[in-house]
RNA sequence: GGAGAGGUGGCCGAGCGGCUUAAGGCAACGGUUUGCUAAACCGUCGUAGGGGCUCUACCUCUACCGGGGGUUCGAAUCCCCCCCUCUCCGCCA
């Protein structure tokens, strides 16, 4: 969420932000009406608490024989004023819920605002590439698809995968399911000697937890709930990460905060019928490798561009060719003030395919998280940035896609040959 | 799942309808003293939202004692529901 102060004192620079994301500037206006109702009421209320206080007080004092007056009277006028005084709470209570309620709140249907040097644009046709890494193979044979390399293996298994859960989930069997854990072996390797803390969080979030990030209420649909239970499963171990210092104040010296997670990720994709029904691009349930940093305001442009050269670093390592783009401001995410993605090459689809996703949220998870550090005496919020480094299935799909040979055997990346046992190549057995 | 005990400021801990404006202590910060350190002494010392104003200051009000509701002129304190922690029992990877 933004901070209601910047909104009252700088409308303009809002409803600019709202426009250039394809949103609705009205919203600043409507808020700020009901703002204004409900300081209002504030100042109403206020008062008569303050009258209620005081003759509270002083009819304690008779009572004690500290002082002379007419209980019953005193009485009855605090009865009346207390029936006022309910009246005008109801009503702030309902414009409050029109103004900040998370579930619904003017406040909260407002995107964070994009950072100057996003690309203004209406959608992802808008985006800008920023580097490309590495060469495309070309191949003198007919390319297969990731899941037809990985079932020719006898690896891959989506049918049965099927049969145990449904569509758009996994099985991979004997050294494909080993590459899976040498590939999130070897990211967790690469980020924790660049300075990541490794944590390993619950794969379960509760409702408080998915609200702080702005996954809930709105994207309630993109999410598994348990039955019975206020719980839900995780779509990224971002949730549980940028929540852990939530609601807490730190302190200065604790910035910044480097963190890598590997955990599953589990996403309904509501509204994706029809897109990447074939393969592993668009499941269910993933691995996925996160990383998150809490950093101080002053940086956190700085650690952006090193977030994405530390998810770059996993891809350089692997050998896949891949390029960064800056997205625009039609196609930002409602908490980011500037992402980049990072594409990997894909031969079967002639193209480069999402593989991870690196932003700067600044402030606006953390307040909407009440995250905070002192510095100085002062209270502010640190900035939160969240990137993938890597989605761990799309990872794997990539290799078997680039390092597929003719005969249907696939070439391992050097680097993952020790997290192989020496494997050195798939191939059927 | 059953039984009991608890949740109060950064931490410890008192308070159990109005002398609370949440005591006292620890830690922290500023100062005095000191050859240095320590000690002692003095002061400051929660968060949030309003209002005033001569607007980085200052004055002032309100809310918050796990969360939510209720009783009352008045609730940390009484009542109801929920959450969490601890101890014991049961079950269990």
């Amino acid at each position: 969420m933004l901070d209601l102060k910047v909104i009252r004192n700088t409308p303009d620079v809002v409803r600019k932000a709202l426009a250039d994301r394809q949103d609705d500037p009205g919203k600043v206006d409507r808020l700020l009406a009901l703002d204004s109702e409900f300081r209002q009421l504030q100042v109403r209320i206020d008062g008569l608490r303050e009258e209620r206080n005081r003759a509270s007080k002083t009819i304690g004092a008779i009572k004690t024989g500290k002082a002379e007056g007419d209980v019953a009277v005193l009485q009855e006028d605090m009865r009346k004023l207390g029936d006022e005084l309910k009246t005008l709470e109801e009503r702030q209570k309902e414009i409050e819920l029109e103004r900040m309620d998370p579930a619904g709140g003017v406040l909260f249907t407002i995107p964070n605002i994009p950072h100057e040097t996003v690309p203004v644009g209406p959608d992802e046709s808008a985006n800008v590439e920023v580097r490309r890494w590495g060469t495309v193979p070309t191949f003198s044979f007919g390319v297969h698809s990731h899941d037809e390399v990985g079932e020719g293996l006898g690896m891959l298994d989506l049918a049965r995968a099927t049969k145990l859960a449904g569509a758009r989930f996994v099985l991979q069997i004997g050294p494909l399911a080993r590459l899976e854990r040498a590939l999130y072996n070897l990211m967790l390797d690469l980020h924790t000697q660049h300075g990541y803390t490794e944590v390993m969080p619950p794969a379960i979030a509760n409702e408080e937890t998915l609200t702080a990030n702005g996954n809930l209420p709105k994207f309630k649909d993109q999410l598994f709930k348990l039955e019975e239970w206020p719980y839900y499963l995780i779509p990224t171990a971002e949730v549980p990460l940028t929540n852990i210092r939530r609601g807490e104040i730190l302190d200065a010296a604790e910035l910044p905060m480097r963190m890598t997670a590997f955990t599953p990720c589990f996403r309904s994709e509501a509204g994706a019928a029809g897109r990447d029904t074939k393969g592993i691009i668009r499941v269910h349930q993933f691995d996925k490798v996160e990383l998150v940093k809490v950093v101080h305001p002053d940086s956190s442009y700085d650690e952006l561009e090193s977030m994405v050269n530390d998810a770059e670093r996993i891809l350089q390592t692997l050998g896949l060719p891949y390029r960064v783009v800056a997205l625009s401001t039609g196609d930002l995410g409602f908490n980011a003030a500037k992402t980049y993605d990072i594409e990997v090459w894909f031969p079967s689809q002639n193209k480069y395919r999402e593989i991870s996703s690196c932003s700067n949220c600044t402030d606006f998870q953390a307040r909407r998280g009440q995250t905070r550090f002192r510095e100085d005496g002062q209270i502010r919020f640190p900035h939160t940035l969240n990137g993938s480094g890597l989605a761990v299935g799309r990872c794997l799909a990539a290799i078997l896609e680039n390092y597929q040979r003719e005969d249907g055997s696939v070439a391992l990346p050097e680097a993952l040959h020790p997290y192989m046992g020496g494997l050195t190549e798939l191939r059927r057995a």
